[in-house]
RNA sequence: GGGCGCAUAGCUCAGCGGUAGAGCGCUGCUCUUACAAAGCAGAUGUCGGCGGUUCGAAUCCGUCUGUGCCCACCA
């Protein structure tokens, strides 16, 4: 730090402010800011409280792993809200947690076991389960971890996990609720099989990719009954019940309600006509095999064929016969080798990419399977859930993004939330030795006796997460935090789990707490992408360890990198270059404050009269309070690339370039007028610390305290905006920089060096800057000007005329040019103005205010050409 | 097959009816009461193509091209 030993003594560093290094240096700070907020209970949140509430849950992470930029991201908007409502005096709970996840974590420690050569079924169901808690714990820990290096003010004493006993307590309430209701039931049905992770899975966990297959056509039958099908899927025809046509082809009318052969097998099976079956594709007969094919299931229903199951749940053969065995891929290339020595293929196969589903988990190839599973009957509930967003109960931000939430509640199918795995909560029914079913409720004893057993499937995931907003809270025990903090205020999170998790949340808040809804608005935020809109992939290589960026760079400029690419609705790039501009901003912050307090900047005291006040104070006062009045309605629009875009160039710009920049002369000056800039850049300061901190409060808290040496500004208030306006300042100080920039240009054209004195006489009468000469001449090194001072150039700007004595060392060229090129922009621009105020029919329909716009122009570019004309005669004769 | 969205400066994106913007990058000059992770100054765009509406279109409408996403029981 440089030490000025020219000081006035009413100015000079404020003996009281404590050292600042002159870089930022989060990781020094960070951590132990974070443990002292919790220590302090800042972020708990007291259900006594007589604050109104502001509720948020977190979008429980999976204990699959660690959090990744995406979470980072996620974190961050939540936070910024929440740390905002809190400052605003709400009793804020930002709820934490973490989800079982139960097929995603079952696999990441089935891979584990994999690793020691085991598998779950070596160690039975209760050691694997043990063996999942052991892995959660791990797991869980590292995100928490994380969380608090991000900053996250959650109240961790409430944190609960979908499978802690409260949870899993509602789980069992709301299931046994439904059941009652008639709205969980178990029904035998074509649902999507995994055959790796062997159990059925939900339409929505269904990931369709288009494949490559092949398309080989089969002669069914033979002499006058023949009948070509088409299929990719030849393996499955070891279990055809039909052939299926259109009712109206004319082709296979006579053969309708006749049999024929079904090759390799020596079955005979019906030809049946369905209109299901589209006349125009391939053959337009269909080969019908109701246990493999959701549409041949439908259409076997209609038609009472048998089910004749083929593969078994690994997809493996199991029909008697030369294929007995095979997995379902060998089978299908060997049951066309046989077909086609029995000269029933028609043409050559021929490539055909179609769409073909996979695991969501695990990318294998999905099977169609017919099974027994419990189902949750979705269309009462569905209909509430999209009523609430109809009749505006519940707003979705952005907006666009309804139409997607509408066009899948309204044609919701039924929801298969059985699964067969260990990891989850076990569907409470109970099975008696006569085919009884009991559905046990929590209070309920569970039979017991000879033949009882419980089912062995587990629910879906996205049973107990639906339940969120609520079991978190203590539900189903009417607890005090149920009464204060449902519904939730807001929902944050990502579009892609708009179908998973929040319409299952709509449904069951709706259902489980008599028609409130579980938040009253949706915001949803995209997703975090690379610097060149890249999707980010562990296999791609540019996924981003949100760790390593902020042992870098810092939380905060983390922070601010996400929330200023924080556009509702749309994906969010992101580059370590752009967390690097965050950390310059950071740092930026860091050393204007830094400069401030040496300068005595204060918050004691009240602010001075604005009488007192120069016209740069007022100035800098008047874009304060419009700023704090922005961040809000952008705050309330949950728009935070833009709030953070305008804290960005406020703070930057105009605090720390223009206004520090101009007061640097004021505390030269010393005196009353330096008290007076000590206090409005303390004010200012303050106000922008606390602004800033929802988005970066590790830098924040740090100036924040050093600075007005209160407590934290965690619970310091949010800044309100005093309605303080100054349009004449504001004018004052927009002539101000126009005439320093001026003639800045100027200097930089004619190839002066920054720091280079230059003699100059200032002319601002006629204007009203005369106040401000001293930072003028400040900022534009100016000199006064001594005996034999000549005026070489000239620069009237702004009304106000700047001569400079560049003793004859003047590039006249280059001015010439410049004057030139600008005094054509100028001509241009009148002549625009002129063509529309000259249009008879702009001036006759153009709102008043365009039409004063255009007169201002048309002024300007007059004066501008004026002025540029003055000077360009002024030069002097090139030679 | 249906639906939604996007095409604006080298890159990533704002703007969405009245003079083309930001960040990063780029060029030049600079240690100047803090900050070189900085300061100052500067360059860069027929706002995807073609039509239309309008006094006026990057902005509204149509169309074409390219591109992304979501949904769907395309044998």
């Amino acid at each position: 730090m440089t030490e000025n030993t020219q000081q006035s003594p009413d100015r000079g560093p404020n003996d009281s402010a404590p050292e600042l290094p002159t870089q930022y240096a989060p990781a020094e700070v960070e951590g132990p800011l974070y443990e002292r907020w919790v220590e302090r209970g800042y972020f708990e949140a007291d259900a006594k409280s007589d604050k109104e509430p502001y509720t948020i849950v977190i979008p429980p992470p999976n204990v699959t792993g660690s959090l990744h930029l995406g979470h980072a991201f996620e974190h961050t908007l939540i936070d910024a809200l929440t740390r905002r409502k809190r400052m605003q005096g709400y009793e804020v709970l930002w709820q934490p947690g973490m989800d079982h996840a139960g097929i995603a974590t079952q696999n990441v420690v089935e891979r584990e076991l994999a690793k020691e050569g085991k598998s779950r079924h070596d160690l039975g169901r209760e050691a694997f389960i043990e063996r999942v808690w052991q892995w959660k714990a791990e797991s869980g820990g590292q995100i928490s971890g994380q969380m608090r290096r991000l900053g996250d003010g959650v109240a961790w004493s409430r944190e609960r996990f979908t499978m802690d006993e409260g949870l899993s307590k509602a789980v069992q309430t709301i299931f046994k609720k439904l059941y009652d209701d008639e709205l969980i039931y178990r029904a035998e049905r074509i649902i999507n099989w995994c055959p790796r992770c062997l159990t059925a899975i939900s339409d929505i966990e269904v990931e369709y990719q288009d494949d490559d297959g092949e398309l080989v056509s089969i002669r069914y039958g033979s002499g006058d009954s023949e009948i070509v099908v088409a299929t990719t899927r030849a393996e499955t025809m070891l279990g055809d019940t039909a052939v299926a046509v259109h009712p109206e082809d004319e082709r296979y009318k006579h053969l309708v309600g006749t049999e024929i052969e079904l090759p390799l097998t020596g079955r005979r099976i019906p030809v049946v006509a369905d209109e299901h079956v589209d006349p125009e594709f391939g053959t337009g007969a269909v080969k019908v095999t109701p246990a493999h094919d959701p549409n041949d299931f439908e259409i076997g229903r209609r038609h009472d064929l048998p089910s004749l199951t083929v593969l078994d749940e690994h997809g493996v053969i199991t029909v008697h016969g030369p294929f007995l065995g095979l997995d379902r891929f060998e089978a299908r290339s060997a049951i066309v080798g046989a077909l086609r020595a029995e000269g029933r293929i028609v043409a050559e196969k021929r490539p055909y990419t179609h769409s073909v589903g996979h695991c969501s988990r695990c990318k294998t190839t999905l099977e169609p399977r017919q099974s027994m599973q419990w189902w949750v009957k979705t269309a009462p509930l569905a209909k509430a859930a999209a009523d609430a967003v109809r009749d505006g109960q519940v707003k979705i931000h952005p907006q666009e993004m309804e139409k997607r939430y509408f066009d899948w509640v309204d044609n919701l199918h039924d929801w298969c939330i059985s699964r067969q795995l260990w990891w989850g909560h076990r569907i409470p029914v109970w099975y008696g030795p006569d085919g009884e079913m009991v559905c046990v409720g929590p209070d309920d004893e569970a039979p017991t006796g000879e033949g009882w057993h419980q089912e062995t499937d587990v629910l879906d995931t996205w049973f107990s997460s639906g339940l969120w907003p609520f079991s978190t809270l203590g539900w189903p025990e009417k607890t005090e935090s149920v009464e204060k903090f449902y519904p939730n205020s807001v929902l944050v999170t990502g579009y892609d789990i708009l179908f998973f998790w929040v319409v299952r949340m709509m449904m069951f808040g709706l259902y489980a707490m008599d028609g409130t809804p579980p938040f009253h608005t949706i915001a949803l935020h995209g997703m975090v992408r690379d610097q060149f809109g890249k999707k980010m992939s562990k296999s791609f290589g540019n996924a981003v360890n949100p760790l390593d960026w902020m042992d870098k760079y810092g939380s905060d400029a983390v922070r601010f990198t996400l929330a200023r690419g924080a556009n509702p609705g749309v994906d969010v790039p992101i580059g370590e270059d752009w967390v690097q501009g965050s950390r310059n901003f950071a740092n930026k912050i860091w050393n204007a404050t830094r400069f401030a307090m040496m300068n005595g900047a204060t918050v004691e005291g009240d602010l001075p009269p604005v009488e007192e006040m120069s016209a740069t104070d007022r100035w800098i006062l008047s874009r304060l309070n419009a700023t704090v009045a922005e961040v809000d309605a952008l705050y309330d629009d949950y728009q935070f690339a833009k709030l953070s875009d305008a804290l960005f160039h406020f703070a930057w710009d105009e605090v720390f370039d223009w206004y520090v920049e101009l007061s640097k002369t004021t505390f030269m000056g010393g005196g009353e007028p330096a008290k007076v800039s000590a206090r409005v850049l303390g004010e200012v300061l303050d106000v922008t610390l606390r602004l800033l901190h929802p988005v970066v409060p590790f830098v924040t808290e740090t100036l924040w305290t050093t600075l007005t040496g209160k407590e934290s500004v965690v619970v310091a208030d949010w800044p309100k905006d005093s309605a303080f306006r100054d349009a004449a300042a504001e004018d004052e100080i927009r002539n101000l920089q126009q005439v320093i920039t001026e003639v800045r240009r100027f200097r930089s054209d004619q190839g002066l060096q920054p720091g280079q004195r230059v003699p100059a006489k200032l002319d601002l009468s006629g204007t009203s800057l005369a106040a401000h000469e001293g930072a003028i001449r400040q900022l534009l090194r100016l000199q006064p000007a001594e005996e034999g001072f000549q005026a070489t150039a000239t620069l009237p700007v702004a009304g106000a005329t700047v001569a400079l004595d560049l003793s004859g060392a003047i590039d006249f060229e280059a001015e010439r040019k410049r004057l030139t090129k600008d005094l054509a922009a100028a001509e241009k621009e009148l002549a625009q103005a002129k063509g529309k105020l000259g249009n008879e029919a702009f001036l006759a329909k153009a709102p008043d205010q365009v039409v004063e716009k255009i007169r201002t122009r048309l002024a300007a570019a007059e004066a501008d050409i004026e002025r540029i004309t003055a000077q360009l005669s002024s030069l002097p004769q090139s030679g």
